[in-house]
DNA sequence: CTGAAAGCGCTTACAG
DNA sequence: CTGAAAGCGCTTACAG
C-alpha cells in the first residue's frame, strides 16, 4: 500500500537507517492507518528471541509472590518484554509441579525463579536450553540470586527482643524436612538458635513451632504454647503473616500485646503497618525489579548475569507489638 | 535421525493417524533422546494460534487479583495454554495504563480482564483483533462477565447487621468519581443505601466514608467517625481488607468488637478467618477458573463465549466481629 | 502410510 | 536507498 517492498517496511518501522525520510514517513503513515503491527511470532521465528521471561513460583496468591510478580512484570514491560507465569503449586503442600522443557523451549528468553529450590534436573534443563536464570529468595546453584541475608535479618529481630529484656522467647516458622522445595528457612531458624545462645539464653524446644507459613496455621499452632505455663514473653515469627496469627491467638487468650507478649515478624507485609506489628522489613518489590534487570541485562549483552548474589538490606521497624519484657522497665 | 521426513515427525509427535505404529514409535524414541520439542513460535506462525491468554489487571499485588491470577493460570495450563500478564497500575491511583495493540496482536488468543473498566477504544481494539474476551468483576460492554451480585451481596451484609438490631450503621468503601477504571463500587454503595432505607433507617452522610480500598486508608479514614459522638454501632466495609482497617482503629480507640462496634466486610480475604471477621464470602478462585474455561471454550469452538453474565453465589459467614447492637439482647 | 513442496510473516544478507 | 530471495521451524494439502 505504501508502494514499497516488505523489506523496506521492515526497515522503516524498526527505525533502521538506509531508508529515505520520505519513504519512512509514508510507511509510518500507512502503518498507522492500517493499525499495522509486526507479528511477534514471525519476528521471534527469525530472531530466535521471544522477548518473554518465565516467572516461576511455588504459589502465586501469597503476598510475597504477588508483590514480586507485579514488580517484575512492570520492569520487564518497561523494557518491552513480557512475563509469562508458571504457578508450580501442587495439590499437597509438600510437593510441587516440575519445570518442564515445553514450558520454556522457544517460549521464553530467560527465567526468574521466586523462592523455588530447583532440582538438579531442572537446572540441567535450563542449562541445556541456554537460558539466563536469576533466582529470588532461594538460591539456585551456580546462578545469581537476589535475596536478603536471612541470618542477619533474623538476628536483628531476635536481638531487638533481647534488648528489651526478653529471655523466654518462642519461635514459629520451622518447616518439615520434606518441604524443601519452598524455601530453606533453616537459615532463619539457625540464626534464631545462634543468637539466643550467643546471648546466653536457652532455646526451649517445645517453643520452636512448625508452620506452613500461613497466619492460620500460626494461630492454631501457637495456642498450646501461649496458654501453657510457663510461657514465652516474646515470640519471633519467621514471617509477618505468621506473626499476625500469633497476635490473634494472644488476643483470644486475653494476653495483652506487648505488655504480656511481644511479637515480631519479618517482611513488612501489607497489613503490618496498620496492625502495628514490629518487623524487620525487606523491600520485596525492589528484589523483583533487580532480578528483572539482571535477566534483561543478560539478554541484552548475551552474557549470563554476574554470578555473585545480590544481597538486599533489611531494617528493623519497631511498632507497637514489641515492648519491654514483663518486669523490665 | 529417525530416517523419516519432517512431515512424518510432525504427524507422529502430534498423534495424528496415518502413521504406522513402528514409525511413530521410532520417532517418539528419537525425540525423547534428543529432547526434541516443537518450537511453539514456528507452530504459532502456521496455526495462527499462540495458546496464550492475556490477563489484564489494574493491580497485581492485591489479594483479590493475585488469587484470580493464580486460579486462571492453573486452569489455562491444565488445558495447555499459558497466561501472560499485564499489570496496568499507573503512578497515580486514579489512572491506569491503556491496553494497546502490541500487547495483544498475534501474541495472545484471548483476553481476561480482572475488574478493569475498558474504554470504548480498548473494546474496539479487542473487537478489531477478533479476540474472545471474558471479564471478571467489572463488566465489559457486550462481553460475558463472571461476577457476583454486588447488590445482593451488600444487602446480605447490611441485613445481617439490621437483624442484630443495629440502626446506626456506617459505611466505608466509597470511591471518588474519577477512579472509574477500577471497579464500580456504586452497586455496593447503592445497595447499602437502599437496604437501609427499606428498613426505615437513616443513612448518615458523614458516616459514608471514601477509601482507596486498602486497610491502611480504612484505618485512617474511620478514626474521626469512630471517635465522634454519636458514633455508629456497626460498620459495613465494601471489602474485608477495609474491615480489618476499621477493626484496628476500633481497637486503638478502645472500642470492643463486637460489644461496642460490629464490623462486617465482603470477600472472605485470606486473613478474615484467623481474625474472626464476619463477612459475605465470594469464591474468587472459582471466578478465575470459570472465566478461564469460558475463553478456553471460545478458543476451542471458534464461537465467542455466550454473552450472558455468570453470576456466582456469595454467602454470609458469621464470625466474631458482629454481635447484637448495644442495648439489644 | 510417507515425502516433497508450499506457505505462515517476518528479517537479513546480497545485489543493484 | 531499495528490492528479490532465502530462511527461521513448523504444518498442511497434495501426490504417490
Amino acid at each position: 500500500m505504501a508502494g514499497v517492498s516488505v523489506a523496506t517496511v521492515s526497515r522503516a518501522l524498526r527505525g533502521l537507517d538506509r531508508v529515505s525520510p520520505q519513504t519512512r514517513q509514508r510507511v509510518l503513515e500507512v502503518a498507522e492507518e492500517l493499525h499495522y503491527v509486526a507479528s511477534p511470532t514471525a519476528t521471534s521465528l527469525v530472531s530466535g528471541r521471544t522477548r518473554v521471561v518465565a516467572v516461576v513460583a511455588p504459589f502465586l496468591s501469597r503476598w510475597y509472590f504477588a508483590t514480586l510478580v507485579s514488580a517484575i512484570e512492570k520492569e520487564l514491560r518497561a523494557h518491552d518484554h513480557h512475563a509469562i507465569l508458571f504457578d508450580l503449586e501442587d495439590d499437597t503442600y509438600s510437593s510441587r509441579l516440575p519445570l518442564t522443557q515445553n514450558m520454556l523451549w522457544k517460549r521464553v528468553d530467560g527465567v526468574i525463579t521466586l523462592d523455588v529450590a530447583m532440582t538438579p534436573d531442572e537446572v540441567a534443563l535450563v542449562d541445556r536450553l541456554g537460558l539466563p536464570l536469576v533466582a529470588i529468595g532461594a538460591p539456585v546453584p551456580g546462578r545469581t540470586c537476589v535475596r536478603i541475608d536471612d541470618h542477619a535479618t533474623m538476628r536483628t529481630a531476635v536481638e531487638h527482643l533481647i534488648g528489651l529484656g526478653h529471655e523466654l522467647i518462642g519461635y514459629i516458622g520451622d518447616v518439615p524436612e520434606d518441604v524443601a522445595h519452598i524455601r530453606a528457612p533453616r537459615d532463619r531458624l539457625d540464626a534464631f538458635v545462634e543468637t539466643m545462645r550467643a546471648a546466653g539464653l536457652d532455646v526451649v524446644e517445645e517453643w520452636v513451632l512448625g508452620s506452613d507459613w500461613t497466619a492460620q496455621s500460626a494461630a492454631t499452632g501457637s495456642t498450646a504454647v501461649l496458654s501453657g505455663e510457663p510461657r514465652p514473653t516474646a515470640v519471633v515469627a519467621a514471617s509477618d503473616e505468621m506473626a499476625i496469627g500469633v497476635r490473634e491467638t494472644a488476643r483470644r487468650l486475653g494476653l495483652r500485646v506487648p505488655e504480656d507478649l511481644s511479637i515480631i515478624g519479618i517482611d513488612d507485609f501489607v497489613l503490618s503497618d496498620v496492625l502495628g506489628l514490629s518487623t524487620v522489613r525487606q523491600d520485596v518489590a525492589a528484589q523483583g525489579r533487580t532480578a528483572a534487570s539482571l535477566v534483561l541485562g543478560a539478554l541484552g549483552s548475551g552474557e549470563p548475569p554476574e554470578t555473585d548474589d545480590v544481597v538486599m538490606p533489611t531494617r528493623l521497624v519497631v511498632r507497637e507489638s514489641t515492648g519491654p519484657a514483663p518486669g523490665v522497665s
